[in-house]
DNA sequence: AGGCAGGTCGGTA
DNA sequence: TACCGACCTGCC
């Protein structure tokens, strides 16, 4: 088992954010582990205090190739106390905001894993999404992960496996997702690195099914376009509420931020 | 019980 | 370009 020393970082503040729905809480004795699905790969990880250790989803070594993978979709490379700074100096951000939502990360997810996700997001509800996540992921092959395009369209095609999952009429949008993918499309910035934020946008909302939300969902949380912003309810609250801006070239990781501080203050 | 939920689409002005 | 209702269905 592979262990990483980590500061300002929480498994569980990233788990409840809102913008993963492949990771699946494990409840151990003497804490809570994550089973966590990315593309095809899965790995399990467990954090007491300021260590964070990965492994295999059986307890094994994950190789070293296999460690670079998740600690770069952990964002463990990135300096968050230096874009939490920038953040601030900006004026974009109140030191209040951060106070009390240490901890989170954006993650590098797979980009398809996100948009599967948050197709399945519109007009829904958290809990219902992670609900249909996990049937989805039970199907999935490997088992645990998200299907593939080729996997995904068996799964619509089949009355039996697809009525469980009660997408309703996000079903045909995934179909045409899944067969865009199947016929080769992929997202601009894949083939072409330095693609500006805005072509990827309009790229990704050809698509049926995918709108400026979950078009934004997908640069940010899996191409890694760190200054798109998902304009939700939340996020359009916090705008009209408390005249947020975005940050030009960290707009995405402050609307984390800000999204958790919304939401946590929605509970009072 | 009935309205709402991390939106998108197609139609209208 | 901007706004509006419809939409599957589970959950509170």
């Amino acid at each position: 088992m592979a262990s990483f020393t980590v500061k300002d970082f929480s498994l569980s503040a990233i788990a409840k954010s809102g913008q993963v729905f492949t990771w699946h809480a494990v409840q151990k004795a003497d804490a809570t582990s994550y089973l966590i699905a990315s593309g095809q790969q899965r790995c399990l990880a467990q954090q007491t205090d300021d260590t964070l250790s990965l492994s295999q989803p059986d307890g094994g070594k994950l190789s070293a190739k296999e460690l670079n993978y998740w600690r770069h979709y952990l964002a463990l490379d990135d300096n968050y106390a230096l874009m939490q700074a920038e953040l601030i100096a900006s004026g974009l951000l109140k030191q209040e905001v951060l106070k009390t939502q240490q901890g989170i990360r954006v993650l590098y997810q797979n980009w398809w894993d996100v948009a599967v996700s948050f197709v399945i997001s519109q007009n829904s509800s958290i809990t219902r999404i992670q609900h249909t996540m996990d049937l989805l992921m039970k199907q999935g092959n490997p088992v645990g992960c998200v299907p593939t395009a080729s996997r995904l369209l068996e799964i619509l095609g089949d009355e039996t496996l697809c009525s469980r999952l009660k997408l309703g009429y996000r079903k045909p949008y995934l179909q045409s997702l899944a067969t865009q993918v199947v016929r080769g499309w992929r997202p601009l910035s894949l083939t072409r690195p330095y693609a500006a934020l805005s072509a990827q946008m309009a790229e990704l909302q050809t698509l049926q099914g995918i709108g400026p939300k979950v078009a934004s969902c997908i640069c940010l949380y899996g191409l890694g376009y760190l200054e798109a912003v998902p304009r939700d309810t939340w996020i359009k609250k916090a705008e009209r509420d408390y005249g947020f801006v975005w940050h030009e070239r960290l707009g995405g990781v402050q609307q984390q931020f800000v999204f958790a501080w919304m939401r946590e203050r929605a509970k009072r």
